[in-house]
RNA sequence: GGAGGGUUGGCUGAGCGGUUGAAAGCACCGGUCUUGAAAACCGGCAUGGGUUCACGCCCAUCCAGGGUUCGAAUCCCUGACCCUCCGCCA
């Protein structure tokens, strides 16, 4: 959410900031609004002061024994009026609160203008896409040749986007779970950190998911407004929601491996082939909670902290900065880390990594006590995947195939992998 | 699933239907004292919103949502969560 103050006094300045990312703020309807609730707040203020006035005075009288009779008449038409005047303040408010929770957040300045993916500015590459002596496969071809990666059984199970991993691969798979945790744990200071793989409507609207974004969510059948975790965002973040953290407990560092649950409506035809998009996937998450005036910096270390992960396996990666126009509802600058993929002759994303500042932590109520002004104020959130361990695990499978159609097993993991060198 | 108890400020914890936004303690901040610190003593100390140049004034908030009442932290209903006991269970 943004900050109300700030959409009241400058809403010109916010529509314009907003327009980049592509979003159309209705000025007009906001304002006319706002006026609107000003005026019955105030009126609604005035008649509660005038209840609350009299019904001390009521109090007082009768303490002193006093008939009290006239002094109820005189305020008998008030209560009506004022559950007339509160009903329409109420709702006039809940119009206004289901605008705010639907504006996405403001692209921050150095986020590069734009309308989607192809504007999005490439900030580095690391390593050199591996030269094959033969033509590369990519991990549907190897995987099946293995008959350790086996969609058709998975379909049978459940439906399409799910998959079924065997073997030495689903060892694999295991062992770079166990390899990023251990990286992010040992090395970069995160908790870990294990969470609910189900979560209430009150998070998914902390976090930004909801309202909006429904539709690309798993929800439960049931008495229960549960929803299954798109990303463990949600759970680790909403850990902060509705408290006041120490001063002396920032920045906290949370990583977690969790399943992953997207309906990915609206994408149909979209990488429908093999294990990039699925309803069900293993990520490794990192979220930071921090100070306001250190996010900007911890985005930097975040995105640095993803970048191990595919540093220590070997990957050829490349950073982007997403274009305002790709950033997601709630982030206010974003990096990509797209990891080469042989099989595509491509590079794919495989980590997102996002500053919100406090549009998250506004939502969740998920605020500090900065010890300059001894008042609450509101932390800043970042969270980035460190990795998708799907793609991860894809990526590793083209880029160490060989040309009999094993995979080497990357020096990082062979300390996770019981023996086994080669999947084959 | 059944029976009971609970949820109050940063924390602990009082609270009679009416000057209770809320006692007390801790923590925190300022001051006195001290070479310095501690102790002691004095004072301050919730959050959000509205209004004002400002002092201030007003409104809301005692888990959440309804209700009763001139007036609700306090009474009633519903829900969430926590605790105890019984049953069931990986």
């Amino acid at each position: 959410m943004l900050d109300p103050k700030l959409l009241r006094n400058q809403p010109e300045q916010v529509a314009a900031q907003l327009k980049r990312r592509g979003f159309e703020l209705n000025v007009e309807q906001l304002v006319g609004l706002e006026a609107e609730r000003k005026q019955l707040q105030i009126q609604t203020q005035q008649l509660q002061n005038r209840r609350n006035s009299s019904a001390k005075a009521i109090g007082q009288a009768k303490a002193r024994g006093e008939d009290v009779q006239h002094l109820l008449q005189a305020v008998s038409d008030l209560k009506l009026r004022l559950e007339g005047v509160e009903t329409r303040l109420e709702a006039l408010q809940g119009e206004i609160d289901a605008i705010a929770m639907g504006i996405p957040n403001i692209p921050h300045e150095t986020v590069p203008d734009g309308a989607g993916e192809a504007d999005n500015i490439e900030i580095r590459r690391w390593g050199e896409p591996p030269v094959f002596g033969f033509e590369p496969r990519d991990h549907v071809d190897l995987g099946a040749a293995l008959e350790q990666m086996d969609f058709e059984t998975a379909a049978k199970i459940t439906g399409s986007r799910f998959s079924l991993l065997n073997g030495a691969l689903a060892r694999l798979h295991r062992a770079l779970i166990h390899f990023m945790v251990d990286l992010h744990t040992g090395e970069h200071g995160y908790t870990e950190t294990y969470v609910p793989y189900l979560v209430n409507a009150e998070s998914l609207r902390g976090t930004g998911q909801l309202p909006k974004f429904e539709q690309d969510l798993f929800k439960l059948a049931g008495e229960h407004d549960y929803y299954l975790i798109p990303t463990a965002e949600v759970p680790l973040t909403n850990i902060v929601r509705n408290r006041i953290v120490g001063a002396e407990a920032l920045p906290c560092r949370y990583v977690t491996h969790t399943p992953c649950f997207r309906s990915e409506a609206g994408s149909y035809g979209k990488d429908t082939r093999g294990m990039i998009r699925q309803h069900q996937f293993e990520k490794v998450e990192m979220v930071q909670v921090v100070r306001p005036q250190d996010s900007w910096q911890a985005l930097e270390q975040l995105t640095g902290h993803a970048e191990t992960v595919l540093q220590r396996l070997n990957l050829p990666y490349r950073v982007v900065a997403l274009c305002a126009g790709d950033l997601g509802f709630s982030a206010t600058k974003t990096y990509d880390l797209e990891v080469w993929l042989p099989g595509q002759k491509k590079y794919r994303e495989i980590s997102s990594c996002s500053n919100f500042g406090d549009f998250q932590a506004r939502r969740m109520k998920a605020r500090w006590r900065d010890p300059q002004t001894g008042k609450p104020e509101f932390v800043h959130t970042l969270n980035g995947s460190g990795l998708a361990v799907g793609r991860t695990l894809v990526a590793i499978m083209e880029n160490y195939q060989q040309p009999d159609g094993s995979i080497r097993v990357p020096e990082a993991l062979l300390a996770y992998m019981g023996g086994v060198e080669i999947v084959e």
